[in-house]
DNA sequence: AGTGGCTCCTGGCGGC
DNA sequence: TGCCGCCAGGAGCCAC
């Protein structure tokens, strides 16, 4: 899943050959890839030069100065040089120069492209929080984001309203790296646990950036390249497996419909620190889903 | 306003 | 072997 350090490893790739470039040709094979049509990205696309390449929390931006190019991948989005034959067609493409073309491959077709004046960019993600790495996102902005939130933290971190950038495998490795539990309020973190929580979501976005992204399902670089994240993931996918750390089973539970994986022993629910409403339902529907499968799974291991 | 549930979408996989 | 049904989740939409 395409999150902030795989959108950044794609940026860092294109930035390296695109700028200069003119994008002589759009092409939509997928009218469901954007709200505009083929006509109309043409119209505002095509013909301009590469000035730079940007990315804004999970949102890819080829500024062509005055307009942007804005791609999303969402889930299964991959931006690459060469056509994947044998395969549904690219749902969208961009002919740069002879050579240097770009195919927008998007098996679950979540992933969407836009043509945005630059006049409108601030509007167009107006919505969006602080950048991770930008100066906005400090101890204080996330303290003062933090509280009274009765949402789980990991919810929290989900909202791109709240931060932008981080998605369900970060927030999993963020978490546990904060040592703090993801079904735990939101507004009950003391200003230190919102200090440690900014400095591990820094050090897991940054050693994501590291290695080239996770490449858990579909994710791949412009070239096709694999991320190397995936290999140490210290609980997302782990669930059932023995922490890294102390060596207890990591719990996985479901949280809003995604998947949310911690530590118990490492992730504890300090005294007086409240669970969630939502928290508290994932438990129940974890033990239950156990209680039904009654299973040993423990055999695996 | 904040929160949470639903929806989209399809390749891959478990189970029978 | 083959087929059915379920699973993964980012973000937009909607109800409460």
């Amino acid at each position: 899943m395409p999150e902030l350090p795989e959108v950044e490893t794609v940026r860092r790739r294109l930035a390296s050959c695109l700028p200069g470039l003119v994008l002589d040709q759009v092409t939509v094979n997928d009218p469901s890839v954007s709200l505009q049509g083929e006509a109309e990205l043409r119209g505002a696309l095509q013909g301009r030069r590469v000035v730079a390449l940007r990315r804004r929390g999970k949102y890819l931006i080829v500024d062509l100065g005055g307009v942007l190019l804005v791609v999303h991948l969402r889930m299964t989005g991959r931006l690459v040089f060469t056509p994947e034959p044998g395969t549904r067609a690219p749902r969208f493409a961009a002919r740069f120069a002879p050579g240097t073309d770009l195919y927008f491959y998007d098996t679950r077709r979540f992933g969407r492209v836009w043509a945005v004046e630059g006049a409108a960019e601030d509007g167009f993600f107006g919505s969006l929080g602080p950048e991770p790495f930008g100066p906005r996102f400090t101890t204080a902005y996330l303290r003062d984001a933090l509280r009274g939130r009765s949402a789980p933290l990991k919810s929290f971190l989900l909202d791109q309203r709240r931060l932008a950038g981080v998605g369900n495998i970060y927030a999993d490795e963020a978490l546990f790296r904060a040592r703090l539990n993801p079904l735990r309020r939101a507004g009950t973190l003391t200003s230190p646990e919102a200090a440690r929580l900014r400095d591990a979501l820094l050090e897991t976005l940054q050693a994501g950036i590291d290695h080239n992204g996770s490449s858990i399902d579909t994710f791949v670089g412009p070239e096709g390249d694999r991320g190397a994240f995936q290999e140490i993931l210290d609980v997302y996918g782990r669930g059932g497996e023995p922490c890294r750390v102390c060596g207890a089973s990591v719990r996985r539970v479901e949280l809003g419909g995604r998947g949310t994986h911690f530590c118990p022993r490492c992730q504890p629910l300090p005294r007086g620190a409240r669970l969630a409403a939502g928290g508290r339902d994932a438990l129940a529907r974890e033990r239950a889903s156990r209680h039904r499968a009654a299973r040993p799974r423990a055999a695996r291991l």
